[in-house]
DNA sequence: CAAACTTTATTAAACGTTTTCGCCGTTAGT
DNA sequence: ACTAACGGCGAAAACGTTTAATAAAGTTTG
């Protein structure tokens, strides 16, 4: 590969000179640039990025921490919609994204470990199955520049998406059209749960309705399979909720097989309402009701923090950055006259 | 951070000793080997990955080119179980993956810059819209190792997916279910879409069946919105197909929801097929019959072979690997009685 | 016209590794 | 007893950069 130490000897200059020159530093003269840069291109030299990172503890690379349920990863339909966001916005910036293993050339380490190791200039943590993995919070603890997404920790800047008005738009949708009785299946333990499970009860109230708990469940996210069997566990109960709101839109696909399966029509005897607004949920029939997050947003508002911490734009302990979404209707929810 | 010198003067040794005992070389008594491992533990010892690579030209970083229509990008449900797939098995070695755009630190750069600018030890290309792509061309013909997945370059080890036996399954099947007017909708031009589209063709033949033009239409892969309006189109004809194969399982789902606003059902009235076996298939209604790729053997292939090439345990004209699939039967396909 | 800057270039050290070579002391071979 | 081999270690160069310090010129300025 040439390097600078070729072009210098090409040019009759020495190396420093050349690293200004391609640096555009003021204190070498514009013609000597120009013969330099030409001859770099000629002789197709390309900076060598770990010589580089080397000397300048900088890599233009960012970590993505990417540690879903059931290593689905990045085969995970909302996850995926982040990370790309993230990564469009990373790159725009001029940096590349690399995933974080546990692992580099046969040697296992953390998290942590691994973004020194490879000298990350930051780190997002885009899904963790769990915060409060030892491994996880030592990276966020560390001093490695770290984001996060839909999830808080102190002195992290994190971006969020605003499931509070998520989940509200969804009960009041149902509620203006007519339902009372909402169901209401939740995923796993987490932030982005919580924050819903409240956001549900909290509107419900508000409306004055009683929440109850049988039309309470703890499902999974983006499991249709397990979707499947607790929507009909929930139809079938004496008193059934008229309207379901499901973890995801994957689940949501679920709920409306085992509704076929039982011979319940939807909308018509039972309402469904699925969460993220993935592409294929207007193509589903009923076309399904769902809350699009906008993960395009998120993603890249996450790589701008990050880039922004980075570059200390930003103080570690700058607020969260809250993304809004939007209710997408479809005819999965019924009119109900009462 | 800590370096190898610090654990020099900690031990009273040589930094040379330090390296060597951490790489285990023969040349350093177990003694001090484990005296140096134990001060390294201590201190906290991370090697700096940019140092090594300096020394040693390898880098344990994979680059993955991901340059997909449409910029959907990783958030192609296909693309992206394949780069898990890819991704699983290339942590599991110990090489990350760093995804190949078309700068760093703000200079633009092609795509094979970019991979000699990070020193990648060598490159997949998932997938890209156009392999004649002068970009993409440049990569395939440097010194860079590169596999291709679903594409054959001279010089690069590739990893298809069995489409020719993936068409042929999903035309026998309809001929087996009674079906004799099958049309085809198939996607952008590409390697995959000839193979199927010569499969296809030459299946029907064998069947002894004429292949009609007008039941056969390009659309688009991974867009429910352009299938669609075709399979509207294609049933619409005075002498309809009785059975539709879609470029894959989104373009599937667009189609039926194409023949639901038509009123007409599936599969008694028309029989729908997709590609792909995506999750979801399973769960839609009709059950999708499809042709499932395995796209964690595809993904976990390419970087077999990828790594196996830049230890030059294989040669770069190997033969390509072909990763088979199989039908996943649903019930959108019905039974013709003749 | 000397002093004080400017401009442009070079020298050399440094970043954290790996690796070649050589040194020294011990052991084995003849 | 002399050499050969070997085990264990260190010195130093090298990988490709960046950058602080410096120097040699040219240009202003009082």
């Amino acid at each position: 590969m040439v390097s600078i130490k070729d072009i210098a000897s090409a040019c009759g200059v020495s190396i420093a000179t050349v690293s200004k020159a391609l640096n555009d530093h003021k204190d070498v003269s514009e013609s000597t640039k120009m013969m330099i840069r030409e001859t770099a291109k000629k002789l197709g030299y390309l900076p060598n990025s770990q010589a580089r990172a080397l000397k300048t503890n900088r890599t233009y690379n960012l970590g993505v921490l990417f540690a879903e349920r059931a290593q689905s990863g990045i085969t995970h339909s909302h996850f995926a919609a982040v990370l790309n966001g993230f990564k469009n916005e990373a790159e725009a910036n001029g940096y590349d994204i690399t995933f974080i293993s546990r692992q580099i050339g046969g040697t296992r380490m953390t998290y942590y470990e691994h973004c020194v190791c490879r000298n990350v200039d930051g780190a997002v943590i885009v899904c963790a199955d769990d915060f409060e993995d030892a491994e996880v919070t030592e990276l966020l603890e560390s001093s490695v520049p770290t984001v996060t997404i839909d999830y808080e920790s102190p002195n992290c800047p994190a971006v969020l998406s605003n499931n509070e008005f998520g989940m509200r738009s969804l009960v009041e949708y149902a509620y203006s059209m007519g339902h009372r009785k909402i169901a209401y299946i939740y995923g796993e333990t987490s932030r982005v749960t919580s924050v819903r499970l409240k956001s549900y009860k909290d509107t419900l109230e508000r409306l004055n309705i009683n929440v109850r708990d049988d039309y309470l469940m703890q499902g999974r996210y983006h499991d249709p399979a397990s979707a499947e069997k607790l929507a009909e566990k929930l139809v079938l109960l004496d008193d059934p909720p008229t309207c379901i709101i499901m973890p995801d839109d994957f689940s949501a696909v679920g709920a409306l097989t085992a509704f076929e399966k039982l011979g319940k029509s939807v909308p018509e005897d039972i309402s469904v309402m699925g969460y993220d607004g993935i592409i294929l949920s207007s193509f589903l029939s009923p076309k399904l009701t769902t809350f699009r997050q906008d993960t395009d947003r998120i993603g890249a508002a996450a790589a701008s923090q990050l880039i922004a911490l980075i570059k200390k734009e930003i103080p570690a302990d700058t607020p969260a950055v809250m993304i809004d979404g939007y209710l997408r209707e479809g005819s999965s929810v019924g009119k109900l006259r009462r």
